[in-house]
RNA sequence: GGUCCGUUAGCUCAACUGAAUAGAGCAUCUGACUACGGAUCAGAAGGUUGCAGGUUUGAAUCCUGCACGGAUCACCA
């Protein structure tokens, strides 16, 4: 049973029995006892000054008087001002590890056939470009957090919207026609995204040309850009597409296919899967039928010029256009349709979109929309809204070139675990090598990017690249394979010793309590949506175990249950990292 | 201009949602391998938590105002 609800429990019960205090566990505060005071665990007694008509300390005194009679766990106990520090017997500790390392699934809620039902959305990229480092974030935040509400008992799908249609794909395949002479991934040896990136930069700047020129004849800005041939053209293909032409078709089938090709590599290389990929070009008429379904029903109303809107004032917002005079849809109505489609697909309970905070709005104004039209999660839909990842000079933009590729960064994130392990095994084989810098690699980019508060903006400096030293990934990883190093050399004593009468010391029983803190760290993490949270957390545990693992000796510990127990908790120690670090979509090596 | 978000050590980030002397890492300086893995450990130094008020026994955290930065308010996605 966990320590910190035992203590609680303890605490209603003093006060009601000393002050006649009804008070409830839930509101009873407790926190770890800090270094510098004797104690495992504090309670904060100022709440109940008033009943106890006595000053901080003495009150203090009192209930843990009290809670020393009362709870067995409880070995002794100071005072410091309104804070009563409890110290929690080893003997209590050490049932503890025992339960902890018999429990195979410890600090994960199994899923079962009736759990809550949570869709997440993340990635949503666009087809004319490579993933760069804001999805890397993006992409690593989703299955992470996919992996969190799992642990939590949710079944969970993770899904995908590929914005696969629209002006700027046009824009590649025109390009691709022009000047591509039937380049293809095959003959260019180029990824698939890279080579559609590469031809929509191609676009770009030819169009650029063509504006400068126009206005060097003495056109305005934005007559020249409604009047460049390029973009005309590019117009014409949309036009080609939305009526279904067959060459226009087939053209961006297969550009698209390229593209597919490219990312599912990258999906794949970061460890981000989906269980369901949606389209835009799927999705975006059935929006269209929703939302004049809804202003039959008089939910949302047209305009003179046969624009459709949605009246938000009454739930302080704007007027939202939903359907352009045209006739066609607005990214909105998209969003609309591809709730439909999801709706009809799983009966979902709860739906996450892990979208950019430049999106905050947008997600404002869906969650009124799906609700007026009767989705019962719309309302209480989540916007999982991140910030920015941002360069030393600002903001990256693709136009001045400074976009971090994410397949680069891998790369390169990858080499430099290389270079760091070289010297290390010499003896191992190429595969193995290879497989621990990847493992490395990768560990260091999503410890960097998920240890950090989602909502906030994050700094990446190319030049200093991702530490490998200190809060990082593989300080985690390092501790892993270094406790994973020394169970092997003992696994056979490990598999068959006692440790039932053993006395953990005061480093035990901490590093103890802390692995004990992995399942409410978990299910907070669910709660608040927080990878950051599990990022932290592990860190604690790995710098905690790296004291211990300095300052005791394991396998040279004479004492058998001393040393049984060491080796019992570096193993369980081991374990907490390994699963804890899986919620962030990390690997362990065994060895580094 | 309206709305939303952010501002913590030289730099990058924490702080269990109101508690003790605001913590880590990097960088700087000092120390620890004939040792179970030094990608480690120990120590020093570094702070008026953007500013000013307020609520509270207690505020980085809650309230008000201000400053700075960002996002958004498109018949763009």
């Amino acid at each position: 049973m966990n320590i910190e609800l035992i203590i609680a429990e303890g605490v209603v019960k003093a006060v009601k029995a000393l002050y006649d205090l009804d008070t409830e566990v839930s509101a009873v505060q407790i926190q770890q006892t800090r270094k510098e005071f004797e104690g495992n665990l504090t309670v904060v007694v100022f709440p109940y000054l008033k009943a106890s008509h006595k000053a901080p300390e003495a009150t203090a005194l009192e209930i843990g008087a009290w809670l020393e009679e009362n709870i067995e766990a409880i070995s002794a106990f100071n005072a410091v001002k309104g804070f009563l520090n409890l110290s929690v017997s080893p003997k209590f500790w050490l049932s503890q590890l025992h339960d902890i390392a018999e429990n195979e699934t410890f600090g994960i809620t199994p899923v079962t056939d009736d759990s809550e039902l949570v869709m997440v959305e993340y990635s949503s990229p666009n087809t004319n470009k490579p993933l760069h480092l804001g999805h890397v974030r993006n992409n690593l935040l989703g299955y992470s957090l996919s992996r969190i509400l799992e642990a939590n008992g949710k079944r969970v799908v993770k899904t995908n919207i590929v914005n696969d249609r629209g002006i700027h794909i046009c824009k590649s395949m025109l390009a691709w026609q022009k000047w591509g002479n039937g380049a293809t991934p095959e003959s260019t040896g180029k990824k698939g995204d890279h080579l559609i990136g590469d031809f929509y930069v191609e676009f770009d700047k030819h169009y650029k040309d063509e504006v400068r020129s126009l206005m060097e004849q003495g056109l305005g800005k934005e007559e020249a850009e409604a009047q460049s041939p390029l973009m005309l053209e590019a117009r014409e293909m949309l036009r080609r597409w939305e009526a279904n032409d067959p060459e226009v078709r087939e053209l961006w089938q297969m550009m698209n296919g390229w593209v597919y090709a490219g990312f599912d590599e990258t999906y794949r290389r970061l460890g981000v899967g989906f269980d369901k990929i949606y389209y835009e070009s799927d999705t975006y008429l059935e929006g269209k039928d929703l939302v004049l379904g809804g202003m039959e029903k008089g939910l949302m109303y047209r305009k003179e010029d046969g624009s459709v809107w949605a009246d938000l004032t009454a739930d302080g917002l704007d007027h939202k256009l939903l359907l352009r005079s045209d006739g066609t849809s607005v990214y909105m109505t998209q969003d609309i349709g591809t709730a439909k489609l999801r709706y009809q697909d799983y009966p979902i309970d709860k739906m996450i979109y892990v979208v950019g905070n430049e999106q905050n709005y947008h997600f404002q104004v869906l969650a009124l929309l799906l609700d007026r039209l009767g989705f019962k999660w719309g309302k209480d839909l989540t916007h999982f809204s991140y910030g920015m990842v941002e360069l030393p000079e600002g903001k990256m933009k693709s136009r001045e070139g400074t976009v971090v590729d994410a397949d680069d960064l891998i790369d390169t994130m990858i080499s430099q675990a290389r270079e760091a392990s070289a010297d290390r095994f010499k003896d191992m084989d190429e595969a193995e090598a290879a497989e621990i810098a990847r493992i490395v690699g990768l560990g260091a980019l999503k410890y960097f990017l998920l240890k950090v508060d989602p909502r906030k903006n994050m700094l990446f400096n190319p030049k200093e690249s991702i530490d490998f030293n200190g809060n990082t990934g593989p300080f985690l990883q390092y501790t892993y394979a270094r406790i994973r190093s020394v169970c092997r050399k003992a696994s056979e004593e490990l598999a068959s010793c006692s440790y039932a009468e053993a006395v953990p010391n005061d480093k035990e029983c901490a590093l103890i309590q802390k692995v004990a803190d992995f399942p409410s760290v978990v299910i907070e993490a669910g709660k608040s949506y927080s990878p950051a949270l599990i990022a932290n957390y592990c860190y604690d545990l790995a710098k905690e175990y790296n004291q211990f693992y300095h300052d005791f000796s394991i396998l040279r510990e004479e004492d058998p249950a001393t040393r049984c127990l060491r080796l019992n908790l570096s193993a369980v120690v081991a374990r907490t990292l390994k699963s804890g670090v899986a919620l962030l979509g990390m690997e362990m090596p065994e060895r580094m």
